[in-house]
DNA sequence: TTACTTTTGCAACTTAGTTGCGTTAACAAA
DNA sequence: TTTGTTAACGCAACTAAGTTGCAAAAGTAA
């Protein structure tokens, strides 16, 4: 369906992935914003910012929905199969800006693909 | 913790993995068994089967736990990060028994890594 | 300002999985 | 074979993430 007006909750939710580098979990989002909206509009929300290509969302290793910025993703083409980076220490999830190649299948047909890598960050493995 | 006891819902559990090659969500074993063993036991056993590297465990795109025999994990040792594959079509699910090399990740240190692959399987891409 | 329609909040629901606890059933020892 | 121990089980109640329906509120074009 895409955003068609400017309302106060897709500002609050866009600048929240503004002030941030890593991924955001949508648990943490409804969190933030508690106080200014509400949890069934923090789904809607995001499900429209990814459906616009703004964002792109992938499930870490216990289920939880996790959205990040899309740097080259439109409406018409999602560039998301990245993978993702989880910190087992201190909970940060990335998109790590790298490829990678996976080798051709016999008979089948592959459409998404979903990398999640976890480990140590930066900051926690010094 | 590991199994100590061989019980009915043990083997119950095992031979339906026996008679199967690919995949199995937990839901779906609930569903099969549910007339002979509790969801409650379902969950547990899977944990123990999976603790003792009889099986391995991975979530599909939306977030729903797969389990599927383990063909040299061990409880020291969980070689359990081969690519899965789940048809879009079917619903089927395999362990694929290839090899992803991971480029290195500067500055991180990789522990587990979990590739989900979705497409057309051999039967659904004819 | 009005009229229209999208977006929102709320409450209630769904679904997968978990927890606590009293009962049952493996199984080793007698 | 019986008994005692305790792992494993069933049940009901709970948790947590996410969804749905609907009436009210807020964007926006005219």
């Amino acid at each position: 369906m895409g955003i068609i007006r400017k309302t106060q909750s897709i500002e609050l939710l866009l600048s929240e992935f503004s002030n941030s580098t890593g991924a955001i979990s949508a648990i943490e989002l409804i969190k933030r914003l508690s106080a200014k909206v509400n949890k069934t509009t923090v789904y809607r929300v995001l499900d429209k910012l990814e459906d616009d290509g703004v964002v792109h969302s992938f499930l870490d290793k216990s289920g939880i929905k996790w959205y990040a910025k899309c740097n080259s993703c439109t409406h018409a083409q999602h560039f998301d199969s990245h993978p993702h980076f989880q910190c087992l220490n201190c909970g940060k999830v990335d998109c790590l800006e790298i490829e990678v190649a996976l080798p051709n299948i016999p008979n089948r047909q592959v459409e998404v693909s979903q990398i999640l890598i976890q480990g140590n960050c930066e900051s926690c493995s010094k």
